[in-house]
DNA sequence: GCTGGCGTTGACGTCGGCGTCAAGGTCTAC
DNA sequence: GTAGACCTTGACGCCGACGTCAACGCCAGC
């Protein structure tokens, strides 16, 4: 199999599988005519990749899993390096939601506190109440 | 007060203060050696731009926030156009929130059944999709 | 033999938010 | 008069994961 259809068998790019070459992530062995060539064995190699870089993994981090297969493993995680990074990884999607959520409680806060800032400005430049039953509207508006 | 004061005073560097004027979101005026002039209002603008982005926002998020002040209201968050972008950062925050989530999910899953699997214990299950969010500046691997 | 569709390497561009020189000008203090 | 602490502009570097040329080679079909 040539470059071009191991790239449309793995849903990517030729230039993607040139770079992982380049990282030495996916080495190819080389037809007569300096055409890489590929087989089954290097599509699986790749689905491991893909499938990790869908979860949020960094192609350094995917490196451990190919190397595990490439050893004759079953599976990508059947060696203590992979299992390694799933707990690394595991941590680090745990430190960077909590992050965002405290990210999102500081937004909201603020935005809410914006906009009782202008129906009250509102209110005073027209000289009337605020309404008090209607912020819910606000959101879904958009 | 000279680059270097009001750098200091706001707690980042004076190549960031080049770039944002760069950027035209932080003009400065100049005195008459060419030196960059800042008075303390171009510090609360300056101070409005890093409270956004610790809170996540890119840098042409905060400019709207930055022209509102300019415009002489208030708070950055007086206008309409900043209100919008709350409302557009509070959206994402929530979509990259979710991504995260259903990633962790997806790699607790598979480390889970690794290790079973690794224990001699046999069970098998898969996934797919993309997560992926990008965010605040300071994100550090660990 | 010629077109067209594959493949090859190499190199530069992208995005954000600056860091880090380099080469020089300005001002103050001693 | 000179050190040194500030300032100026300009330009390249960086991080990741490729995209996008450019210029060329290989091979099948007509």
């Amino acid at each position: 199999m040539r470059i071009g259809e191991l790239a449309e068998r793995a849903g990517t790019t030729t230039r993607a599988l040139r770079y992982y070459e380049q990282l030495g992530l996916l080495p190819a062995r080389r037809a007569g005519n300096g055409y890489r060539a590929y087989d089954e064995r290097d599509l699986r190699l790749l689905r491991q990749i893909r499938t990790l870089q869908d979860a949020g993994f960094g192609l350094e981090e995917t490196r451990p899993f190919v190397e595990c297969l490439q050893a004759g493993h079953p599976e990508g995680d059947s060696c203590p390096a992979s299992l390694e990074v799933y707990r690394r990884k595991l941590a680090e999607l745990d430190e960077c939601i909590a992050r965002l959520q405290e990210a999102r409680e500081r937004v909201a806060g603020q935005f809410e506190r914006a906009v009782r800032a202008r129906d009250g400005l509102a209110a005073e430049a027209s000289g009337q109440r605020p309404p008090q039953c209607g912020l819910s509207t606000e959101w879904v508006e958009e």
